[in-house]
RNA sequence: CGGGGCGUGGCGCAGCCAGGUAGCGCGCAUCGUUCGGGACGAUGAGGUCGGAGGUUCAAAUCCUCUCGCCCCGACCA
């Protein structure tokens, strides 16, 4: 047992100044972590227990599918990640240094190419396949901004899987395993994910999918379909086509417009809907700029617009790269552009008669029409889906939701292989690329979306799977009496198996409670001269109000009970696949930010 | 990287504009009284005011530079 006036941590009455969202908040207060600069924190033993937790739980489920734990370093030769080519491909984000010999190293930041080159070198055949190994890491990621506390992180711990199978086939159904292990894991640990379909990413993924536990803390926007049927993020969100404008396309004028320089204010000025202009939007891909024509209601997908250009680093285009352009700021309009590269939205395709602007101060033209006035370079679905436009699939109104990714996972097939030169032999004696999969779930950030999901205004309600202890046992006053009776119920409940927290202090009852709340321990025993004198112990689960008196000599077999029937309703088992929105609605109601 | 904010005992803050003995609340220590939802009284410890340089008789306060943290955006397997 440990107890609290021994604890090393102590709980802060004020909220810590720089914390904002209600992990970040209630994590610091109860002693769970401490920063020690941006985005890198300390675990302290409150924190670190209920990590393991976390872990454990996950650790359960990996075994389940047969999935092997081992270890691999956080320091890595760079000699691998040249291999790949992520040496020189990846960003700032990952961090680079050299050793006393000269010789280029990295932290890691994720472990495919090390976990490839292990199955690489200890898979000869087929008969060894599928295999798969997973670990629980830190990994430091240099992250341009750091946020929310546990939320993103520069250095944070992740449990990362590597499938390795003998092909895309295999692959499928190892894929669909972990899917599954996934989504039990983060029930248990009190979370129904919404699994949405992700970007495979610009390294070669073939298919991803994500995970995510929906709060208005989240940083991800996700958009689904009310049926059901269909989820993804943002980055990768379609809707169906609109409807061609079959009008009859007029002929093209200018007209003034003078000081009209946005979508809004032309629109008003011409007494139209935004709908009936066109947009655009300039990046500068590293190497040129790209026109987006888009029309004036939507917004530009960036994630969209990079994979259509084939362009990893895209940014806004600077003003005076416009002008250098021969570009109008306010004005531009793809009409009579030869040396730009044009990328038109399908949206614009759809559209007949639109007001675009005429490439020179205080002029738009009316009734322009793509492919008639105008070339572009690539046709693509370029947009932003917004609340209220089709299901791709049933053409129901999406909705959107904020989400905190909490775990994905990547099909890379034989990317890496191909790389590394990774092969097994097969049936027939023939070298085959090993067929990838890469599994991820951030166990830090895992541990600040469950605070964002299970805590009131006092402090977090720990689901029972994940808490650090099973039971609060406060001790009121400092009575002799009292404090054998403390004492030996802490010791029967640990005898029965249960892990247990003594608020020993010499605190007021006020300070002892609070403090029970504030740290979330889902069952709190309170022992007192009142208790004692009635031989009891009184019962308060931190979720609910009452409280109750137990006669003593049923107390153990009680919060035991209580205890199982927590664990209990954290139940796994429920259909796998994509989620009815039913269960994120459900999710969301718990978040006290949106209130119910 | 762009924009904004903030660095003053462990925590939360005031003082800065209008330079002149570094303050408040909480926490901490000791003693006493209290003792079922953040008790009361008394006494006490604890701060190179993020750092460097400058202006000045005098700098937490004014100027310059710098470091750090938070928020928004950009970015983000």
């Amino acid at each position: 047992m440990q107890r609290l006036s021994s604890l090393f941590g102590r709980t802060l009455r004020e909220d810590p100044a720089d914390a904002t969202i209600a992990s970040h908040r209630l994590m610091v207060r109860g002693a769970f972590i401490r920063p020690l600069g941006a985005g890198i924190f300390s675990y302290l033993p409150l924190g670190w227990r209920t990590l393991r937790r976390i872990e454990q739980v996950v650790r359960e489920e990996m075994d389940a599918v047969g999935c092997q734990e081992l270890l691999m370093p956080v320091v890595h030769p760079s000699t691998l990640w040249e291999r790949t080519g992520r040496f020189a491909s990846l960003g700032p984000e990952l961090v680079r240094f050299k050793d006393r010999a000269e010789r280029n190293m990295v932290l890691a930041l994720t472990h495919e190419e090390i976990a490839l080159d292990l199955a690489a070198r200890l898979v000869g055949s087929y008969r060894q396949l599928p295999v798969s190994v997973y670990h629980f890491q830190t990994k430091f990621r240099d992250e341009p901004r750091p946020r929310g506390g546990l939320l993103r992180t520069r250095e944070f711990t992740m449990k990362d899987a590597y499938t390795f199978d003998p092909s895309p086939e295999s692959l499928d159904a190892t894929y669909r395993q972990f899917v599954t292990a996934y989504v039990r894991a983060f029930r248990r640990c009190g979370i129904e994910p919404l699994v949405v379909e992700s970007d495979a990413g610009a390294m070669g993924g073939s298919d991803a999918d994500e995970f995510h536990a929906l709060t208005s803390a989240g940083e991800d926007t996700i958009v689904v379909c009310p049926t059901g049927d269909y989820g993804a993020n943002q980055e990768v969100a379609t809707t169906q086509p609109p409807e061609p404008d079959d009008a009859e396309p007029l002929p093209m004028e200018k007209v003034e417009t003078p000081g009209q320089e946005t979508i809004a204010a032309v629109a008003g000025y011409l007494g139209i809907p935004t709908q009936r202009t066109l947009k655009a939007v300039f990046y500068w891909t590293g190497e040129q700029i790209a026109f987006v024509a888009i029309r004036g209601d939507l917004d530009v997908n960036e994630a969209k617009l990079r994979r259509a250009l084939r362009a990893p680093d895209i940014r806004l285009a600077a003003d005076q790269e416009l002008t250098a352009a021969g570009l109008v700021p306010g004005y531009a309009s793809p009409v009579g552009l030869d040396e730009v590269l044009v990328v038109v939205d399908r949206s614009v395709e759809c559209a007949a008669n639109l007001v675009a602007g005429a490439n020179m101060p205080g002029a738009h033209l009316v009734n322009v029409n793509f492919p008639r006035d105008f070339n572009a370079d690539l046709v693509e679905d370029i947009a932003d889906v917004a609340a209220g436009d089709p299901c791709p699939r049933c053409g129901t109104a999406l909705e959107l939701r904020t989400g905190i990714e909490i775990g994905n996972t990547f099909k890379f097939g034989a990317y890496y292989s191909g790389k590394l030169n990774a092969t097994y032999l097969s049936e027939g004696g023939s070298p085959q690329p090993i067929v990838m999969g890469s599994y991820g779930i951030g166990i830090t950030r895992l541990a600040a979306a469950i605070v964002e999901l299970h805590h009131d205004e006092d402090g977090i309600i720990w689901p029972a799977s994940v808490a650090p202890y099973n039971v609060h046992v406060v001790q009121l006053g400092q009575a002799d009496e009292v404090t054998q009776a403390a004492e030996r119920l802490a010791q029967d409940l640990e005898a029965a198996g249960l892990s247990v927290l003594v608020d020993d202090r010499d605190e007021s009852a006020g300070v002892k409670f609070n403090d029970a709340d504030l740290l979330g321990i889902p069952i709190r025993c309170t022992v007192s001269r009142r208790t004692v004198r009635a031989d009891a112990v009184e019962i308060k689960m931190r979720h609910q109000d009452p409280r109750e008196q137990v006669a003593s000599a049923e107390a153990v077999a009680r919060v035991v009970a209580e205890h199982d029937a927590l664990l209990a309703a954290l139940s796994p088992d429920a259909p796998v696949g994509l989620l009815p929105v039913e269960t994120a609605a459900m999710a969301n109601s718990h978040d006290p930010l949106k209130g119910t």
